[in-house]
RNA sequence: GCCGCAGUAGCUCAGUGGUAGAGCGCGUCAUUGGUAAUGACGAGGUCGAGAGUUCAAUUCUCUCUUGCGGCACCA
């Protein structure tokens, strides 16, 4: 016999040889039916497969997250094997569940085009329907190899090879398709259940390295129940509503056109956005004792030799060249030329930390394909801000520089943002014992900060450790946005110095930090998040007054005129329309508040207010001046109203 | 940059080897209507660009270009 414990700690007998599934069924039928895989004594077990001795025990069922990992796990296996049917002579490579689904890879010369998705689907459910044991098997090293390359299976003989020599080779058998996996699988293909969908193929290199070969990958997306995959599916239906590229275009706020790739062209509704971010991250940075500057956009080339751009990062340059063979690069980044003004005159100890910021203009000469509408352009402005102060101020200008921007963030309609912490890459600059103490500052300063960090490994950038403030956008894109960047290095190439206590020469450190990155990106996941309904603050038009008759025109003007005068942004609409059509004209363009005024409002002075998405404060009537006060109390943007 | 898909009116989209159609929007006229679409009429397209096949190409083929979805890239 032996002894089994579960999570609650009851405790349970079982014979000899008994699988996790002999106790589930021992509990409850439908346990059993639920029960997907267990975790014995921490580690990922097969239902079926025997249990090693006494043992803590944890079933997982189909309603747990994980669960759903590996019933997402499974449907990519059932995807190979039907695509291999269907397919002869494709090859498989890897296929991991993925957050809301799963992919696999495959090698093959034809092009799988979203028109073979309905027989993949048709297989994969017949395959469901075979009901057929995943059975796992133990195989030895050579074996597998031998068989995969005799079956034409390169690649997963390669995977194979380089699996580390202590690492069991285990197979997993569904029917007469087999394939190389680590488990843990469900008893039986039945178990998995219909509820998945095949989305979309792409191009993805084989083991993620450009110089590889590109492979075919099919992304699908599965789920524990119909239930749940329809409302994933509207999810996204939803989702691609938000889309900033759509939204900005039903708005109005801005274009881009085929002669200027990768660069915006504002329009007045999106330029009143941008600006009205701008003058916001001033305040915030003017508070925070930042000093503003404006630095040259096309600089010579030499400078950037010196930073070490040229070398570095040339291929991702824009350059210009005059008549007399000057080259000249559009700046990707501020940092040299701030570094430029630093340099000028004399500094002290005294004057450290010395934050200087930028709204930079920069051109990146991005890949074509990393294009994406404002999210990733090749013209763009940075809140760009470079602190130069002392190694020992890192941790405390960190620490306000984080605690900045939560503040921001908050303002701006984000509470939850990831903090990715990169840090020593394999080449680097700087000794280690620097190494080690900027990352620990940087470490204190968000522990200090309260806020979790993700560890991201060997991502830091050559010069320093890195912060990333990472926001979603509406279809679960992340998008980096804030960064924080602890840099040892261009002071020393740019030849920054400034006088110590001691009355020597000194280098300080320099941290390159932006809150929203670019306002471009930060604006196209403002608009994703707030779907285009902006809180009254950042609204491009704030209000419409809306005439009922032509004979309140006059007063409607007159309301214009007053609304205008107290700051807020409006217009009057004294087209000959119906009131009816103009409320739903101006909500369908998420004008936050329409001023409805007619022939009682005019005689009265008063105006009818109407708030977006507000059923419950619908249609509140009030005098002229009190309109104008309330709604520009409501316009003020949040930093104005703390202070 | 790589793989795949796509480009038809301002927008969303239908369609065809014989030079195009809808809805919305736009314009004109009528209507002055109290909180999510008033009606009538009208204008508007080198069917992304170039080349090829063909008696004939928006439609088929190729190249380019841009967009979309991924991958790679994001110093």
């Amino acid at each position: 016999m032996i002894e089994v414990q579960l999570p609650d700690g009851a405790k349970r007998e079982l014979p000899d040889g008994a699988s996790p599934m002999d106790l589930a069924e021992g509990i409850s039928k439908s346990l059993a039916k639920k029960a997907l895989y267990a975790r014995v004594n921490g580690k990922d077990w097969d239902l079926v497969r025997p249990l090693p001795g006494d043992a803590k025990v944890e079933l997982v069922t189909r309603d747990q997250a994980e669960g759903l990992e590996i019933i997402r796990h499974d449907t990519a296996h059932i995807l190979a094997q039907a695509v291999q049917e269907l397919f002869p002579g494709t090859q498989v490579t890897i296929g991991p569940a993925i957050e809301d689904g799963f992919y696999y890879d495959f090698a093959r010369d034809e092009p799988f085009s979203t028109e073979d998705f309905e027989a993949i689907e048709k297989r994969m459910a017949d395959i469901v329907d075979r009901d057929l044991p995943f059975v796992r098997e133990v195989w030895d090293r050579n074996d597998a190899i031998r068989h995969f390359e005799s079956i034409g299976e390169k690649y997963k003989a390669e995977l194979i090879r380089d699996l580390p020599e202590t690492e069991e080779i285990t197979i997993y058998r569904q029917g007469d398709w087999i394939d190389l996996c680590r488990g843990p699988h469900l008893p039986s293909t039945g178990r998995i259940g219909k509820a998945f969908k095949l989305m979309k193929v792409a191009g993805a290199y084989w083991r993620g390295d450009h110089r590889n070969a590109m492979l075919q990958r099919i992304y699908g997306t599965a789920w524990a129940n119909e239930n749940q995959l329809k409302e994933h599916l509207q999810r996204i239906e939803e989702a691609e509503k938000r889309d900033h590229r759509k939204v900005g275009r039903q708005m109005g706020l801005f274009h881009m056109q085929e002669e200027a790739r990768g660069q915006v062209f504002w329009h007045d509704g999106g330029w009143t956005l941008y600006r009205t971010l701008e003058n916001y991250m001033r305040r915030r940075l003017q508070a925070e004792n930042y000093q503003e500057v404006k630095t040259p956009m096309l600089i010579d080339r030499t400078l950037w030799e010196k930073s070490g751009h040229w070398e570095k990062f040339g291929e991702n340059m824009f350059t210009a060249q005059t008549e007399d063979g000057e080259v000249l690069a559009l700046k990707p980044m501020n940092c040299p030329a701030h570094v430029q003004i630093f340099r000028t005159g004399q500094r002290s100890y005294r004057d450290l930390p010395l934050r200087m910021a930028e709204f930079g203009s920069c051109s990146r000469y991005e890949p074509s394909g990393a294009l994406h509408g404002l999210m990733r352009v090749r013209g763009f402005v940075q809140d760009d801000a470079h602190i130069f102060c002392l190694e020992n101020q890192i941790e405390d200008e960190t620490k306000a520089f984080i605690d900045l921007l939560t503040s921001v963030y908050a303002d701006l309609g984000f509470d939850d943002f990831i903090v990715k912490f990169s840090d020593r890459p394999e080449t680097r600059a700087g000794d280690d014992a620097t190494w080690d103490r900027a990352e620990k500052a940087l470490r204190d300063a968000t522990a200090a900060a309260g806020v979790e960090v993700i560890m991201n490994p060997g991502e830091g950038a050559f010069y320093g450790p890195k912060l990333e403030f990472v926001l979603r956008d509406a279809i679960g894109r992340d998008w980096q946005c804030g960064t924080l960047q602890v840099d040892f290095v261009l002071p020393d190439r740019l030849d920054a110095e400034f006088t110590g206590e001691d009355g020597a020469k000194h280098r300080p450190v320099m941290l390159h930090r932006a809150i929203l990155g670019s306002f471009e990106r930060f604006i196209g996941i403002l608009i994703e998040n707030y779907a285009g309904k902006f809180p009254m603050w950042l609204a491009p038009t704030q209000i419409v007054v809306a005439t009922i008759t032509s004979e309140a025109d006059g007063y409607a003007l007159e309301v214009e005129k007053a609304l205008k005068v107290a700051g807020l942004r409006a217009k009057a609409d004294l087209r000959n329309e119906k009131i009816n059509y103009k409320v739903r004209e101006h909500s369908l363009a998420k004008v936050p508040v329409i001023a409805v005024v007619g022939r009682k409002e005019a005689e009265e002075k008063t105006v009818a207010l109407r708030f977006l998405g507000e059923e419950g404060r619908n249609q509140e009537v009030m005098a002229l001046d009190a309109a104008c006060e309330k709604l520009s109390g409501e316009a003020t943007p949040p930093d104005l109203k703390r202070s």
